[in-house]
DNA sequence: CAAGTTATCAATTGATCTATTGAATAACAA
DNA sequence: TTGTTATTCAATAGATCAATTGATAACTTG
């Protein structure tokens, strides 16, 4: 085996891992599995696909070491495999958004028109001063799978009847998955409808976790 | 359009860098840009594949908005397209060498037994204090696109006949493009073989860079 | 202008990837 | 056991990708 051929095997291990990037199923899938680990089904059900076509994907990306996966009695739960593997994600995305001005403007298509929103920092500080109130509009099975320190659960299609629960005199600042999920968006422009004040979270759960426990980035140990 | 085929057109777009990274002989370019931009040739050359291949893939990587491309005269020369771009390739050979135990097995294979290493902060101590010497062992040219400050450049195959160069009472230590560059293994067993006292620094010249220039992480601005 | 670089384009072939279908398997409950 | 649900496997056809070849375009130099 020549020095040459041998080199070429570093970078075909490597273009696995790429390769697992390379199709929008699959990024699909691990947009969800950021979230929370799901089976089989579930992931079929949320990604509008077939239940055999998801397991396909979910194999190559297990292939690819990028999700774990146990046997939970009758179903099998995927995960992310771990922080460097959402840490690839988030910036993988975030290059590409902030490089595409295509994903841009098809982002803004389907997410309507901006609505305000607030920052990391700035979060912190008026949370410890006490005048917002943090709300989670994802599906509960989301928040209960790991969600902001303080926020409290309200899906998108409960605020409506659980407005009360909102102190009134709070600014209410909404989060939910990240940048490619319209819930959040959504929930601020039905509260400015009721007549509340609201502002959107700049960042998604996934890249706030991660914010909170920052991984080694790219540096070897 | 549907509200799901909106979605869709996001994560085909990213899926377009992803695809990016998922041939062996892109990555193998990215690798070389990310030591030093390069004109369509020498990339061929050191690469050693056809110019034809060569450009294509430039010319995906380009789409992919990974690469910069400029005229020079007769010839057009590559870059990677900025420090997210690198930052991107390091975080996926990182994550890619630690969760595969194939790519470290290839690499070992390839590098050939293992040296003494030294760390970043060891280094940057040692330094300091002024009982090491630092040196750049890959070709002039990419020392010349940067380097480490304080190293001074000798090519691996001049190592031999300029070892009077280097001060006889300090350790040398050796560094090169990356964990999949031979160089800096290679310079380190022949000043042993010369009884001079020599390790390899952890990092390339790549890695190195970016953790002095720190880029915003994954998170949105 | 002619000759020689350097880079890209176009067309082809073979390889790989994707989604679909229907069958096979594993875990569990009646 | 038998049936039910959840997942995976196997085979297929269509789409996309990679490397090769030969031609073309842009630009330098003699």
């Amino acid at each position: 085996m020549s020095s040459h051929q041998r080199k070429n095997v570093l970078f075909e291990a490597i273009a696995l891992m790429g390769k697992a990037f390379a199709s929008p199923r699959r990024l699909e899938l691990i947009d969800l599995l950021a979230q929370a680990p799901r089976t089989v089904d579930e992931l079929a059900r949320t990604s509008d696909q077939s239940t055999a076509n998801t397991s396909q994907h979910l194999q190559a990306l297990h292939g690819a070491g990028m999700v774990t996966r146990t046997r939970e009695g009758t179903s099998v739960r995927y995960a992310l495999a771990g922080d460097e593997v959402l840490s690839l994600w988030l910036a993988l995305r975030d290059v590409s958004v902030a490089r595409l001005g295509e994903v841009e403007r098809a982002a803004r298509d389907y997410l309507g028109e901006d609505v305000e929103v607030i920052g990391r920092d700035e979060l912190i500080t008026r949370l410890r001063t006490g005048d917002v109130v943090l709300v989670d509009v994802r599906p509960g099975e989301e928040y209960a799978a790991g969600h902001i320190e303080g926020a409290r659960s309200i899906p998108l299609d409960e605020l409506q009847e659980r407005l009360a629960e909102l102190p009134a005199d709070c600014e209410v600042v909404a989060y939910c998955r990240g940048p490619f999920c319209a819930y959040a968006h959504d929930a601020v422009r039905r509260l400015k409808a009721m007549g509340r004040s609201a502002r959107r979270l700049e960042e998604g759960w996934p890249d706030w976790r991660l914010a909170d426990t920052p991984t080694n980035h790219h540096r070897p140990e």
